[in-house]
RNA sequence: CGGGAUGUAGCGCAGUUUGGUAGCGCACCACACUGGGGGUGUGGUGGUCGCAGGUUCAAAUCCUGUCUUCCCGACCA
């Protein structure tokens, strides 16, 4: 390719707007360009990076024995409605209607079209294990679309699904794309961890993420300092202390806290630290009999919203009592709540049940209760765990201390079990011609976002560094004065026709521009292998070679040139 | 959904306070010089000032509404 051929939109300066490092590289390389909130063109440059990630990704899928196929993006509403999600999805599915007003959805995902297709085709368990993906646009109406592709509302995907007779079947198909996740975010040079995690609306069992590690990342994860230990922070167990609680020493008393309603006011309007107050949440409960439930943490924690919606007594989805419901169980509003006296199931965090002597909401308007204790001012119906870790914290793992860092989820693997196939009645014979219904995983690849995850683990003041396995070009040829210089053009030529016949991608920059410019522009565009060919080096019989990485560029004779390059191109 | 910003040429911005001919840099086009790190000069192209309505002799500027984009929050006891 030369660049006479190619959109090549590089800018010197960065739009307003762009406030990550990939997002503005992105724009900034002519890789993509907004369109609408959400919505990305990619211009042939960024296409070719896209190619390649897919690219991988598909060696790696059909190596691990998925096969592919591909699937509407426009879906039916019936099969929503069949699996229950029509009601669960909420605003993130995009609804539509046709011609003739029938309903559709744009696919977030395709756990019921899959299960569909695989409930018409597959009939006996001897069809049985079988893995199909597809690498597919999916749409989710996001509340907040930004980070350029990182969140957008439109983006690409490669989601598998397989199913089984049985989950020992399913587990052995998880292991198996667990190493091809690992495979994949290896050849794509990122740094990246797997960590346990929460299943989310998705449903079932076991799960994986997989996270890039960056500042810029949405996502906390929670690590052990001394193991292998990963999960995301939504699903961490936070232990209980191994410590005995303290022995009561003090008496409770009621102070006046006037206008201190949260935790960083109560604490400084009695001059203490936040671990020795406990703070009270009334949420919505499960049933009639208990509308409301109070959950209490330590003032310094926080509540984990995941972790007590699973809890028997808390309805799901997690939603906060409304003030009316407040002041009818605690008589007080929110802010002076206090467990001690409440006629609600009361229940404690596992750490917070380990304090003593402490201060929390008097359930009156303005009033704190100091001296407070356990058992014998206030009673907990339930103690568990119900918050998120902190750094610090001992690791559930039984080794090292949390550490938490920020993670971009790039991939995510479940377990699902028979959600979907029960809902939709996938069934196949079994040996004893029996209908069974099938066991199911789901494994997803965020496509899009893998190009800018790799973009903010691989780039310098100059622009973006591609590994070799994603760029869009491998070498890029970089003439000089090649308009004045017929030897120059010559040499250039060659050089091009021998590294295309090669098989070679690269990138000759043929336009008549300053060396300063072509150089800046490759270096932003992130082309790993640059060949600087002029009358200096012809001169002198030779050829300028640098890495992208390399401080310094060095100067390579003629005759060694292409058997230097090969090796730098690991094609020796 | 709540809060805060923002919108003027492809990009980055000034002009709005105090209403009076729409500007600067980069990019783009032409020509000349220059030629190993975004060079210089001369001359150009390009804008319904987000949109709608209002006030006024006159609106980028004042008023009302609305939309876009971006940031923060959606944990608060």
């Amino acid at each position: 390719m030369k660049t006479s051929n190619l959109l090549l939109s590089t800018t010197r300066e960065t739009p307003a707007d762009a406030v990550v490092i990939s997002h503005q590289l992105m724009l900034r390389a002519g890789l993509v360009r907004p369109l609408a909130g959400g919505l990305y063109n990619w211009l042939p440059l960024g296409l070719r990076v896209l190619r390649k990630v897919e690219g991988i990704v598909r060696d790696e899928m059909e190596r691990a024995m998925s096969q592919e196929i591909l699937m509407p993006v426009v879906q039916p509403m019936e099969l929503w409605e069949e699996s229950g999600r029509a009601n669960d999805y909420g605003p993130e599915l995009l609804r539509i209607k046709d011609r003739h007003g029938r309903e559709f959805a744009l696919g977030p995902t395709h756990e019921e079209i899959i299960t569909d297709l695989v409930r018409k085709e597959i009939r006996s368990y001897k069809q049985l294990p079988i893995n199909f993906f597809q690498i597919q646009t999916k749409f989710r109406d996001e509340i907040r679309p930004r980070f350029g592709v990182m969140r957008s509302r439109e983006f690409i995907m490669k989601d598998a699904y397989s199913f089984h007779m049985d989950t020992d079947c399913l587990e052995k198909t998880y292991q198996t794309m667990f190493e091809a996740y690992n495979r994949i975010f290896t050849r794509l040079g990122l740094d990246f961890r797997p960590v346990q995690a929460d299943t989310g609306s998705i449903g079932g069992e076991a799960s994986h993420e997989f996270h890039v590690l960056a500042d810029s990342g949405e996502d906390d994860i929670a690590f052990s300092t001394q193991s292998d230990f990963a999960a995301n922070v939504e699903l961490a167990e936070a232990i209980a202390p191994r410590s005995a609680r303290a022995e009561a020493t003090a008496i409770v008393e009621k102070v006046a806290t006037p206008n201190a309603h949260s935790i960083a006011e109560v604490q400084s309007c009695l001059r203490v630290k936040t671990k020795k107050i406990l703070k009270t949440l009334l949420v919505q409960g499960a049933t009639e009999e208990t509308p409301v439930v109070a959950l209490v943490v330590r003032g310094d924690h926080t509540l984990n919203e995941i972790k007590a919606e699973k809890l028997d007594l808390v309805a799901e989805p997690f939603t906060l009592a409304t003030d009316e419901q407040i002041f009818a169980s605690a008589g007080c509003k929110a802010g002076s709540i206090g467990p001690v006296g409440l006629s609600i199931p009361v229940i404690v965090d596992r750490t917070a049940f380990n304090s003593s002597d402490f201060i929390c909401g008097a359930n009156e308007d303005d009033f704190h209760l100091t001296g407070v204790n356990w058992d014998r001012d206030a009673k907990a119906t339930l103690v568990a765990d119900i918050r998120n870790v902190v750094k610090g914290d001992p690791s559930p793992c039984g080794q090292g201390k949390i550490e938490i860092k920020r993670g971009i989820e790039v991939g995510h693997i479940f377990q699902l079990g028979n959600k979907y196939s029960t809902a939709l009645n996938a069934t196949v014979l079994n040996e004893n011609s029996r209908a069974q219904v099938l066991e199911m995983g789901c494994y997803g690849i965020g496509i899009t976002r893998i190009v800018a995850a790799v973009i903010e683990q691989n780039n310098d003041e100059k622009g973006i560094i591609w590994p070799e396995s994603i760029a869009p070009f491998q070498v890029c040829i970089v003439p000089m004065q090649m308009h004045k210089s017929p030897r120059t053009e010559e040499a250039v030529m060659a050089m091009y026709k021998t590294l295309t016949e090669m098989g070679v991608e690269v990138l000759l920059d043929d336009r008549k521009e300053r060396p300063g410019v072509m150089f800046n522009d490759m270096e932003l565009i992130g082309i790993p292998h640059r060949i600087v060919i002029g009358e200096r080096g012809l001169d002198k019989g030779q050829i300028e070679y640098k890495h992208r990485r390399d401080e310094k560029a060095q100067d390579i004779p003629e005759d060694e040139f292409m058997n230097f390059l090969k090796e730098k191109l690991n094609l020796a």
